[in-house]
DNA sequence: GCTCGTTTTGAAATCGATTGCAAAGCCTGT
DNA sequence: ACAGGCTTTGCAATCGATTTCAAAACGAGC
């Protein structure tokens, strides 16, 4: 920055005006000190910047990456909504700094911010940090979550209405005279755990549990196939609790000449790409990523603002399909 | 660290270096220290230390994050790839910061480094960036390429050898003793246009070509439709350039009552889950994130220590499912 | 007790910007 | 010609670390 204020014939603090387009700056050097700066190749130190600005203008994303070797990340659905918070951040100039929630953690994520630089956190998914997260709001360090609503959280969750939507998946069920319904899914997964309790709660009468032990494609199927090898008459009416999980319960209903949909409705949820390229077409729960990743962002910058910022649950869709 | 250093009775020279492990400061010392900082719940500042070190510890990862809101992005491939670069990175100690290609592209990418304080770029995919990348690797900037092999590229590329998988799979259709071949794809994207070039050479024969507008299944899907309308005799040995046209086709081809794969056999490209999951299985040909992640990663750190990074074809495996 | 080599420590400079404050320059009105 | 108000500019301090280099402390050997 002092080689372009020589060559501009000002000072530095001038150049460093001139760039951030102060009004303090007249029009006629502005121009000409952007000028140099262009045809140099001049850009400003980020890391000089942050420091002296105390602030990065980044965020950081913590995701819970260790799933994915393992698992081959099932649904495109945290893609999706990844994709979309980086654009709405873009749109207010931040940047993304992505945390595997395991380093993130490694320091404590109350010092996430200083240790990685970042001005404020957006955590996807609570993967078992609520307590962390909520001494993490007692200190005061702005932040969101993108997950489930939990009675006691006193910070700021964007998350779409579970319930909701187990509840919809019920009333469908139930119009179509459904008597024997299924639920299908892991336990101790809170979101999951509320797609079932509103399922349940709606149904009414008795639903089935049957539980997996994750969420992929083969736990499901397997789950379903000795179920039904059981002998115990089959469900009519099938929510699994996510379209991964949906799909494997498929795979097994149809390997016992069960079909879909005359003898059993089968329900998935997340909407990804999955359940719409099946054939037949699975039915299934939507979730907006676009809306939700848009309101964490705003929500984020709020908090960061210092102003306290309201969770909200995002309505969800029954997409009904083929199945 | 003004403050440590004070507590401790020491210099703040001195807690850098204890809390860099140095091995100039007395474990003693050392212990006090760490313990302190620790009690304090002090951590460095990051910017501080990345402006006098002169390097952030951290790389840029560009995406060409336009595509999702309007196709929904296809395949989970990328996110996959992303996980495994994620986790090379992280254990090599350096995080990640997200670039869209646009924001990137803003600053010219021959300034992303200070502009965005980064040490290093992994650039998922050329999207046409190509004379921009040799201009990049001229300029000596520190980047790695994922994405396709091309004549005259002076920089690092790590890529997936697509003409092998398009032989491959020209092989195992010919060990079918299927006939009329047809490749399913979009024109203009560069690695599908390999997997079809390797495709057709191994095939010998003539290989009809089916273009269609995008990656997208439903894209692929109504071409299918249109070109079974036509009257022409079908194929007996579809390639599909991703697996998500691959579904599109068979959709179509369900549709149009020919049975896969007695009639026609049906091949698609990335084993992404959607491959797996859907029935019948579908045969595709896979590519291995996890050490292409590894690879992309080990090659930045080498070019950014001055050696020259070789580019590197990684080999693909045909995967026979039920299609 | 003194010298010499080692280990530890600290003073001061530095990384590359931003910003508070004072001063300079420029008008305008009298 | 000069006071008074505005617009521009620059000096110097600052952000929070790291690193160089010189000095202090320590031990060993004679």
């Amino acid at each position: 920055m002092d080689d372009i204020a020589r060559l501009a014939g000002v000072s530095k603090p001038t150049v460093s005006r001139a760039l951030q387009d102060s009004p303090l700056v007249s029009d006629e050097t502005k121009r000409k000190i952007l000028e140099i700066a262009r045809r140099h190749g001049y850009v400003v130190n980020r890391n000089a910047q942050n420091l002296r600005r105390r602030r990065s203008d980044t965020i950081a994303v913590v995701i819970d990456f260790p799933h994915l070797p393992e698992n081959r990340l099932s649904d495109p659905f945290h893609f999706e909504l990844l994709g979309n918070i980086a654009n709405a951040l873009s749109v207010r100039q931040q940047d993304v700094l992505l945390c595997s929630s395991l380093s993130a953690q490694a320091g404590g994520f109350e010092h996430l911010l200083s240790n990685k630089g970042v001005d404020g956190i957006i955590f996807m998914g609570q993967s078992g940090h609520h307590e962390e997260f909520r001494a993490l709001a007692k200190a005061g360090v702005p932040f969101v979550v993108c997950g489930a609503h939990l009675e006691d959280a006193n910070y700021c969750v964007v998350g779409s209405d579970n319930m909701l939507g187990g509840r919809l998946v019920a009333q469908h069920f139930s119009s179509l005279k459904r008597k024997r319904a299924m639920f299908l899914g892991p336990h101790g997964h809170i979101e999951i755990g509320q797609r079932h309790q509103g399922f349940a709660e709606e149904w009414g009468a008795a639903v089935e549990d049957l539980e997996v032990p994750d969420l992929s494609f083969i736990g499901a199927r397997d789950a379903m196939r000795t179920r039904l090898d059981s002998g115990k008459p089959a469900p009519d009416a099938l929510f699994a609790g996510s379209d991964t999980m949906a799909l494997g319960a498929l795979a097994a209903l149809r390997e016992h000449g069960v079909d879909v949909p005359t003898t059993c409705n089968v329900c998935g949820y997340d909407d990804s790409p999955l359940a719409l390229h099946h054939s037949p077409a699975l039915t299934t729960v939507r979730q907006d990523t676009r809306i939700a990743g848009a309101i964490l962002v705003e929500r984020l910058m709020q908090s960061m603002q210092g102003t306290s910022a309201p969770s909200i649950l995002l309505p969800t869709d029954l997409i009904v399909r083929a199945t």
